[in-house]
DNA sequence: ATAAATTAAATTGTGTACAATCTAATTGTT
DNA sequence: AACAATTAGATTGTACACAATTTAATTTAT
């Protein structure tokens, strides 16, 4: 009996997520250099789309980056003219993101890039929906 | 008949992938600062382990990096004496990465570390394979 | 044989990522 | 009330990640 070798790179499921990860951005920066968003900027917009009014701290727990990240990230967002970043008046610790009018706009020339993205992956629907829920589930237990 | 929403965060395949990745990078940094490694020194060792030998072009379509990221990294290795720069002699374009006894002796200290990190995923060995071959599908079409 | 094209790394510049620390606001404790 | 502890963001420092450009070596085409 064979044994694997587990410092082979192929050997090991973190190297195929972390360049899986890589490849799909990849993917998405020509659609997304059309709306002048990087892939970070962009997945805040998608919590923006969805939430219109968040604060710092919350969308950071759902998107898995900390204020060390996010800072200069909204910063950019805001010069766009995207966002609106104020203080809470009950709790001025916290740090509201707001959409404003031209963020929203920009949702509908985003609109078709999961399509497109989607087309270029390799898998099937029951695939792609395999591949989700257990990539959830590693989520999951963290 | 409901229409999914593409543009929510939730219903893209990129952002579990972007997630999970992270998350188990940060799984494996613990372990890898007992080594004094990063996870691209680490991913860069484990090529290295196997091949003894490599240039940099080749060792970078193997971790899917370029020569701007792998530059510093490999100089930082170098520092530490795990690895050797030289061109080679027949053509000296080609930067020759070879490992030194150190970085060979490194691998006694790293090779429990794939298993304990496969401990804290949350996934049955059958899911495991699984996720990896979903993966695995989506790079060959690149 | 030599100019043009190609190739491999290095460099430069921008943008994350994240640990560690700092600051200011709020809350809990005595 | 007053001080300690906690919390939310910002800042600092290190390390990728990658596009674009540069440099030097080699190959190709004339």
């Amino acid at each position: 009996m064979e044994k694997l070798d587990g410092l082979k790179l192929e050997n090991q499921l973190c190297f195929p997520l972390y360049a899986c990860s890589k490849e799909i951005i990849r993917r998405y920066k020509p659609l997304l250099n059309e709306l002048d968003l990087t892939y970070t900027q962009y997945i805040t917009m998608m919590v923006l789309w969805d939430k219109k009014e968040i604060n710092v701290k919350t969308l950071g727990e759902k998107i898995f980056l900390d204020s060390g990240t996010l800072t200069p990230v909204l910063k950019k967002l805001e010069s766009k003219g995207y966002i609106e970043r104020n203080r809470a008046s009950d709790d001025e610790r916290n740090l509201i993101i707001t959409i404003t009018k031209k963020g929203e706009n920009l949702r509908n020339k985003a609109k078709n890039i999961p399509q497109k993205v989607g087309k270029c992956v390799n898998l099937s629907e029951k695939e792609a929906m395999e591949l989700y829920k257990l990539l959830y589930k590693v989520l999951g237990k963290f």
